[in-house]
RNA sequence: GCUCGUAUGGCGAAAUUGGUAGACGCGAUAGACUCAAAAUCUAUUUUUCUUGCGAAAGUCUCGGUUCAAGUCCGAGUACGAGCACCA
C-alpha cells in the first residue's frame, strides 16, 4: 500500500468507528479544544490553517488517549463580503458559492486526518444557526441593550456603497480610489461600552496569554480622571474631562470638539457663526482621512462671544474649536494646559495663545515642546495658590477633593471602547429581525417567527443611496406590524460578520438543538472552552465581541459562566519561502493538496509543527519538509528491527521515560517543534540498536500518533497491536528518567577546560578526585593554588585558582 | 508618538529554576554502496589560529551583578506587530 492508500484507510476507519464523535454527559472528564472556524474562501485551505489545526489536533488526540471526553469541533464562518461579491459577479446566490467552498475545505480537512467531530458541523449561514443569532439579537433588544443611532459611515460616492474601515483605508475607496466621505446613517448599536468594566474584570477569570490580556486591556482603554463643570460668562455651563487635574491652574483656554453636541448648543450665542460653521463642515470632510496627515497641524478657530470662567481662579478664559478633540470621547471638551500637554502646546503655538507653567522643571513655554517627565521624583507645583509646593501626586488628590466638595467635579472613568455598530448595508448577513411600523415605531419580530430567512434571489445589486440590497426586494421588505397588524417594513440592514462568530463555540456544545441555542445542561457538562486557538489578528476584536456576547447571555441567565473561554493561545503565520505573506500576486502560495499528494498528510502535519516557534511567523521551506519525510521513512524502516520481545529494552528505558515526559509536556506548552525533535532523537537512537522490542516500537508510534496519525496506526497494526486511537497514552516514571551516569563540564576560572563522567549520586570528594586527575586540568592547576572548588551536583564543576 | 514583542551558525531553530551555547532539522563538504542515478549509511560543518593535541573569540551594542550570564539589572540600537490627536 502506498502512503495515500494508508491515509485513506485510516480516515475511513475513524469515520466508520465514529472514533471522534463525542456525547454530552459522558462519564469521562470533558475537554474542549477549539480552533477558530474558518471563512471558507474560494482559494481553499491555506497551509497556515494546517499549522494550527494540526497543533490543536495533537492536543485533542493526546487528551483523548489520556482518558478525556474531547470535543474538537469544526464549522464555517461563511457570511461576508467575498461570497457576496463573487455571487453578484456570477449571478448566483451566495449560499451556492458558500456550499461549494465548504465542500472543498471539508474535503481538504478530511485528507489531513483532523479528528473533528463532524456530527456537530454547522455554518453561520445555516438558517438553523442564524435563527439563534437573530434570537439573541432580540434578547439584546428586549433587555435594552440594542438601540438605533445616527452615526457616520464611510461612503464612496463613485461606487455608491458603504465601506468598512478596512475597505476605506487611507481615506480612499479600495476599489476605485475615490476619496471617501462621511455619510450619516441610522444604525443598530449594541451597548458594549456599558460592559467596559466587566470586560476588564472578567480577564481575571481567564487563562489568556499575557499578550492577549494586554490586547484586551488596550482596546478597552480605561483612564481614570476628573470631570469638571465649567461656567460660561453670562450663564450656562459645560463639562470637561481630564486625567491631569493637578495642572488646572495652567489653563489658558478651552477646546471643544467640532463634531460634538456642545457646539450645537452654544451656536445661538456664537458671534462668528460663519467661521465656526465652516470649520465644522471642514471637519466632516476630513474626519475620515488618514489621521497621520492631520497630525501635522492643529487647526481650529476661536468661538467668539462666549467666554468660560476658570473653576478656581474665576478668570475669564477663551474657548476654541479644534478637531483634535473628539466629540465621542469624554465630554467632547478639554481644558488646555499648553505648558504641560503636547497637543495643547501645539494648538497654542498655532493660534498664538498664552501659556502658564504650573509644574516646576523644564520650562517649555518659550521653546519647542519636549516630552517632560514631570511625574518624576521632586516634581512640584508652582503658580498654583495654596497647592504650590505639593508634589504632583498630592496635588492630584487635594485639588480633586476641593472641587468634588464644591460640587463642581466628579471622579469618573473613561473608556476608549465604544458601543458596537451592528448594522451592515449588505445582502449576505443575518437579517436583523426588526420591523418598522409608522404607528408603533421599531417592533421586534415574534420569536416564534424566526428564522427570518434571506430572500432566495440570485439577482441583486447594491442600491444607489447606500441602502442594503435587501431594500430593493420589496416582496421581502413589505410585511405587517406584529403589534398593530398594519403594513410595515422590515429592517434591511444585516448583521456584521462578527455576530455569528461571537457565540459559535456555545453552539458546538449542543449543535443541533432545535429548541434552544444550546441547553444549559450541555453547557454545564462541557463547562467552558478549555483551549482556544486563533490568529493574532483576532485576539483583540473577535475575542472582545465574543466575551461581551457571553457576558450578556450570562447576565440574563442563559450561560453558566461569565467567561466561557479559559485559555486563549495564538499562532504565527506561515509565510512564503521568500519571507513574505503568501499571495497569488507574489507567486509564493503553497497549496496543501499538492504537498499531500506528493509527500502525504503525515509529513505535512509533522513539518508544520516542526518548522519553528508556534507563536512566531515562519517561512515555508520545501527542503525542510523533505527532512520530515525522511523522518517518517526512518520510522517505517525501524519496523525491520522489531523483535518479538516483551517490555522496553533495558538500556533504552531512561531515554524512553524522558521522551514520554517531554512529548507530553511540550504538546501542552506550545512547544510542538521540540516534541518532534524529541521523537527524532528517539528514532535515531532506535536506529543505532541492533534490535528493538515491540514495546519500544509501539511507544514511539504512540507518542508520534497525535502528529502523524495515519502511518503510526498502520505500523502499529502491522506489529499486531490494537489501534492506537482506542488505547491509552503512556505514562512515565520520574525515577527512570534519571540517568545513572552523566558527563559534566569542568571549568577553571569560569572557562571550560574539560569534562568528566560521574555517577549521578557521586559525592563531591570523589568528583574532585576525578577532576584533578584529568590531564588537561592538571596542566592548569600546576603551581597554582585552588581558592575554591564549586560543584553543582550533576551540572558543572568550576575551580577557582590563583 | 504610545503599547507590546523579537534579536543566537549559511538557513529554520534549541537551551524548565543563571550551570558544557548551537539540541533537532535543512543546506554544504568528503566518503561507502551502485555501471550510474535516486534512496540509504558514515564523517565533518559557529568563526579564527594549529598537521594534531589544543587555544582565542563568540548569543544586536555598551556597561553592571555573579565562581558562572543567551538567561538577571541599567542604558541604547535595529526590526516586527497593534493602537494611534483618547484629554
Amino acid at each position: 500500500m502506498n502512503i495515500l492508500e494508508i491515509e485513506k484507510k485510516w480516515q475511513n476507519y475513524w469515520d466508520e468507528h465514529h472514533t471522534f464523535e463525542v456525547k454530552n454527559n459522558d462519564s469521562k472528564p470533558p475537554f474542549y479544544v477549539l480552533v477558530e472556524f474558518p471563512y471558507p474562501s474560494g482559494s481553499g485551505l491555506h497551509v497556515g490553517h494546517v499549522r494550527s489545526y494540526t497543533a490543536q489536533d495533537a492536543i485533542a488526540r493526546m487528551k483523548r488517549l489520556q482518558g478525556y471526553n474531547v470535543l474538537y469541533p469544526m464549522g464555517w464562518d461563511a457570511f461576508g463580503a467575498p461570497a457576496e461579491t463573487y455571487a453578484i459577479k456570477n449571478h448566483i446566490h451566495p449560499k451556492q458559492a458558500v456550499k461549494e467552498n465548504i465542500k472543498t475545505f471539508k474535503g481538504q480537512m478530511k485528507n489531513l486526518g483532523f479528528s473533528f467531530d463532524w456530527t456537530r458541523e454547522f455554518s453561520t449561514t445555516d438558517p438553523e444557526y442564524y435563527k439563534w443569532t437573530q434570537w439573541q439579537f432580540l434578547q439584546f433588544y428586549k433587555h435594552n441593550m440594542a438601540y438605533k443611532a445616527t452615526v457616520p459611515v464611510n461612503w464612496c460616492p463613485n461606487c455608491k456603497t458603504v465601506l468598512s474601515n478596512e475597505d476605506a483605508a487611507g481615506g480612499v475607496c479600495e476599489r476605485c480610489g475615490t476619496t471617501v466621505v462621511q455619510k450619516e446613517k441610522s444604525q443598530w448599536m449594541l451597548k458594549m461600552a456599558s460592559y467596559a468594566e466587566d470586560l476588564l474584570k472578567g480577564l481575571d477569570d481567564t487563562n489568556f496569554a499575557k499578550k492577549v490580556k494586554l490586547g484586551q486591556i488596550n482596546w478597552i482603554g480605561k483612564s481614570v480622571g476628573v470631570e469638571v463643570d465649567i461656567d460660561i460668562v453670562g450663564g450656562g455651563k459645560f463639562s470637561i474631562f481630564t486625567t491631569c487635574i493637578e495642572t488646572i491652574y495652567g489653563i489658558t483656554f478651552f477646546v471643544i470638539a467640532p463634531d460634538g453636541k456642545l457646539i450645537q448648543e452654544l451656536m445661538p450665542r456664537v458671534e462668528n457663526k460663519e467661521e465656526v460653521l465652516n470649520y465644522i463642515e471642514e471637519t466632516k470632510k476630513k474626519s475620515n482621512m488618514d489621521r497621520t496627515e492631520l497630525n501635522k497641524g492643529k487647526t481650529g478657530c476661536e468661538i467668539k462671544g462666549i467666554k468660560a470662567i476658570h473653576p478656581i481662579t474665576k478668570e475669564e478664559v477663551p474657548i476654541f474649536l479644534g478637531d483634535f478633540v473628539l466629540g465621542e470621547y469624554g465630554t467632547g471638551a478639554v481644558m488646555a494646559v499648553p505648558s504641560h500637554d503636547q497637543r495643547d502646546f501645539e494648538y497654542a503655538v498655532a493660534h498664538n495663545l498664552k501659556m502658564k507653567q504650573v509644574i516646576d522643571g523644564k520650562d517649555t513655554t518659550n521653546e519647542a515642546y519636549e516630552k517632560q517627565d514631570y511625574l518624576g521624583i521632586g516634581a512640584k507645583l508652582i503658580n498654583s495658590a495654596e497647592f504650590t509646593g505639593l508634589t504632583v501626586e498630592e496635588a492630584k488628590k487635594q485639588i480633586t477633593e476641593k472641587l468634588v466638595n464644591e460640587g463642581i467635579a466628579r471622579v469618573v472613568n473613561n473608556y476608549k471602547m465604544r458601543d458596537w455598530i451592528f448594522s451592515r448595508q449588505r445582502f449576505w448577513g443575518e437579517p436583523i429581525p426588526m420591523i418598522y411600523c409608522e404607528d408603533c415605531g421599531w417592533v421586534p419580530m415574534d420569536e416564534k417567527d424566526l428564522p427570518l430567512l434571506l430572500p432566495d434571489v440570485a439577482e441583486y445589486e447594491p442600491t444607489d443611496d447606500g441602502e442594503s440590497p435587501l431594500a430593493k426586494i420589496t416582496d421581502w421588505v413589505n410585511t405587517t406590524c406584529p403589534k398593530c397588524g398594519k403594513p410595515a417594513k422590515r429592517e434591511t440592514d444585516t448583521m456584521p460578520n462578527w455576530a455569528g462568530s461571537s457565540w459559535y463555540f456555545l453552539r458546538f456544545m449542543d449543535a443541533h438543538n432545535p429548541n434552544e441555542f444550546a441547553s444549559m445542561d450541555s453547557m454545564k457538562y462541557w463547562n467552558r472552552v478549555d483551549w482556544y486557538n486563533g490568529g493574532m489578528e483576532h485576539t483583540a476584536r473577535h475575542l472582545l465581541y465574543a466575551r461581551f456576547w457571553v457576558q450578556f447571555l450570562y447576565n440574563i441567565g442563559l450561560v453558566p459562566h461569565k467567561e466561557m473561554i479559559w485559555t486563549r493561545v495564538s499562532h504565527g503565520m506561515v509565510l512564503g519561502s521568500n519571507n513574505e505573506k503568501m499571495s497569488k500576486s507574489k507567486g509564493n502560495v503553497i497549496n496543501p493538496d499538492d504537498i499531500i499528494s506528493e509527500y502525504g498528510a503525515d509529513t505535512l502535519r509533522v513539518y508544520e509543527v516542526f518548522m519553528g516557534d508556534y507563536q512566531a511567523d515562519v517561512p515555508w521551506s520545501t527542503e525542510s519538509l523533505k527532512g520530515c519525510k525522511r523522518f517518517i521513512d526512518k520510522v517505517i524502516r525501524l519496523k525491520d528491527k522489531v523483535v518479538d520481545k516483551e517490555g522496553y529494552t533495558k538500556s533504552l528505558e531512561p531515554l524512553i521515560h524522558k521522551s514520554i515526559k517531554k512529548v507530553t509536556n511540550d504538546t501542552l506548552n506550545l512547544s510542538y517543534n521540540t516534541a518532534i525533535s524529541t521523537l527524532m532523537i528517539l528514532a535515531n537512537t532506535y536506529q543505532d540498536e541492533k534490535e528493538i522490542t515491540k514495546e519500544d516500537y509501539h511507544l514511539l508510534l504512540t507518542l508520534l500518533n497525535p502528529y502523524a496519525p495515519h502511518i503510526t496506526e498502520e505500523l502499529n497494526e502491522q506489529i499486531g497491536y490494537s489501534p492506537i486511537c482506542e488505547s491509552t497514552w503512556p505514562t512515565y516514571d520520574e525515577e527512570k528518567t534519571i540517568d545513572n551516569e552523566v558527563t559534566i563540564g569542568v571549568q577553571i576560572n569560569g572557562k571550560l577546560r574539560g569534562e568528566v563522567k560521574i555517577n549521578t549520586d557521586e559525592k563531591e570528594d570523589s568528583v574532585k578526585q576525578k577532576v584533578i586527575n584529568i590531564e588537561n586540568i592538571q596542566k592548569y592547576l600546576d603551581g597554582k593554588e585552588i581558592v575554591k572548588f564549586i560543584y553543582i551536583p550533576n551540572k558543572i564543576v568550576n575551580i577557582i585558582i590563583k
